[in-house]
DNA sequence: TATGAATGAGCGTTCATTCAT
DNA sequence: CATGAATGAACGCTCATTCAT
């Protein structure tokens, strides 16, 4: 009499499925434009079974975004707390690895996510806020407070500096869902990257 | 001898009103879930009323998106052909001048919405990556271009370039109309734009 | 300072003007579908204008119907009047006169509007089946008792009999109207007519 | 080990029960008059219930006319078919037989509601005019010329004698419809109809 | 657990009616 | 008299949510 392997593992990932097929849909079209029609028939299930796991629309999408990016930014701060080196390549490693992580995977869209609802959901967006922009910001900052202190870069306001640091890749990430497909000049985001931070780092030495 | 009847001045001013109380309210709560009773309300008028200026919902969205950055499109581009100085104070009062004319006024949310409804409006997207988003970057790529002739900037690639110009005061103004009012740290803007300006222009000396 | 005849002249003709370009439309889309709107640009007056002339869509409705075939009926009655040859040959003058003076002509469409609009003017219908309707059959019955009093025809029931006169002519008005553009078939009215005015005296020949 | 689910029983069975709702509306107001939420109260579900079955209003009309008379026809030609006496008595059969299962019944209004429709559903129209009026006055024509061959009627043209055939009880049908509570004098349909059919057929006769 | 038929509140849109000109 | 801009009640349609199976 052995529980079903097969069922229980579908069980304990379908919350996972059901995010990233919601995440999916309210990148494309946005909150209000997605259907739960949609979102069950891309999960594979039937739109009933999306109340077994989330008690609503509105809760889905809070999940979607608290269970996204946290994850992520705790090995960021791990990548900070273990670094040996420079301060640049530090900066450097970590734009690259949020492009890997982010930009360039379905989790890309959440900051697009969030900037279109914001105003709908105040809650949400006040934890996004919190524990995923400035948990990012203070991760760069830290990084930026760093490469000063060890003479490295020259002496600039930490916050301002830290979102020049990361506009141009959450921007990047933003545009890839939202102007792509009209957008045919974009070249190697590597590169992009790399000339983001060489010009960056000249622009911070001392 | 009246100068001319009350109606006609409204029935002039009405489109442009129409626009603006859409636009305020398309940016805070996206296309979807903005209603078109709370537009007319805003706009002072009734419900029908929107409907003898524009045909319909979508396409009152369509002409905020065209009415509203155009003009001022075409004035950055004078601004980029009379100019006769360095291409760094060019620079620099471009960005300070989209940020007067653009980011700190309620067409700063045009970037906004444009991002979170491209989905939708796949058509009038277009036009705003044409019209709107690669003109400014023509206009700040002819700046770089300048400035590198001129041997005041090394060589970089000129479209990457331009964009890392415009992210941080591009998302700046996204930001603006998305965490504001959960995000109590930003200073003045001007002093953000201009520590963009040094440091961006540092990290081009040749 | 005499008052303007052509302007008089118009304001006298308004209402009739009104009322045709209404009967137009109101047979061809129905009493819901026709805007009001249509019917002023028909008419070649402006929107407001009809509120001068009718209180009300109903009102402009109820006048459609009620100067419309009264006075042709009048015209009936002198018919059957002044007749003074055999029941035969008025009966098939009388059906020959309904199709040239309605059958043929705009009026020919009041039939088809009253049995479309009948549930939701009880008024106006029942004006319409006592003062037009049974009107006309009062005439019909006339002629035909007439000639079962002459021994011209058998003996029928007078009021079912004048309905079998009536109803080949009326369906041909009301089909003229509804299914003319797809039904390529029919021949001439007069023909129709006389077949059936033929068919009958012989079914009605003592 | 129920038989089978309520559910199925009433899935199946929804569409004729909306469908015969929509009718007896659409027959008594007019299309455009009539409410969707009138129609599905009337069939005894939710407004959202008739979206289930019929795409939209325009398309749950056309299915009230399409699903309507059809098989009725069908059987009328079954009965020609299989006919073995006099034509005369096959007419009376015919007509008789078409006032109870057409005239007396809901399916009365679908002439009356093609009368008043015709103008804005062209579509359904053409097919109305094709499979329904025609196959019916295909029907009687048959019937005729079944007669005429026989010698048992004088040589007339066969279509339009066939509309003076069935003028009287379409009308009837229609009138029942429109002016019937209106019109108090109207006696027995059955000995309307055989009035009809013993003067048409001394009409008639060779 | 999973389903999808059923629901009805909510919104985009239309159009008869009003009234300042 | 005549106009047409303005209005808002009304209706077609959508979709998040429920619940019997």
């Amino acid at each position: 009499m052995r529980a079903e392997p097969r069922w229980a593992r579908r069980k304990d990932a379908r919350p996972a499925e059901l995010r990233a097929a919601a995440l999916d849909l309210f990148v494309e079209r946005g909150y209000a434009a997605t259907r739960l029609d949609d979102i069950a028939a891309r999960a594979g299930v039937g739109k009933g079974t999306l109340y077994l796991y989330y008690a609503s629309k509105e809760d889905l999408f809070k999940a979607v975004i608290r269970e996204g990016l946290v994850p992520l930014y705790e090995e960021g701060e791990r990548m900070v707390d273990v670094h040996t080196g420079s301060a640049a390549t530090l900066l450097r490693a970590l734009l690259h690895t949020w492009w890997a992580r982010v930009g360039a995977t379905a989790l890309g869209g959440i900051p697009k996510l969030m900037i279109a609802e914001s105003g709908n959901f105040p809650e949400v967006t006040r934890f996004y806020v919190e524990e995923v922009m400035s948990r990012g910001m203070r991760i760069i900052g830290r990084v930026l407070a760093l490469g000063m202190d060890g003479g490295e870069f020259r002496r600039v306001p930490v916050e301002p500096a830290a979102r020049l640091v990361m506009s141009p890749v959450v921007l990047m990430a933003v545009w890839r869902y939202s102007f792509q497909c009209f957008d045919h000049g974009d070249g190697d985001p590597a590169d992009y990257i790399d000339l983001h931070v060489d010009t960056f780092l000249r622009g911070l030495a001392p």
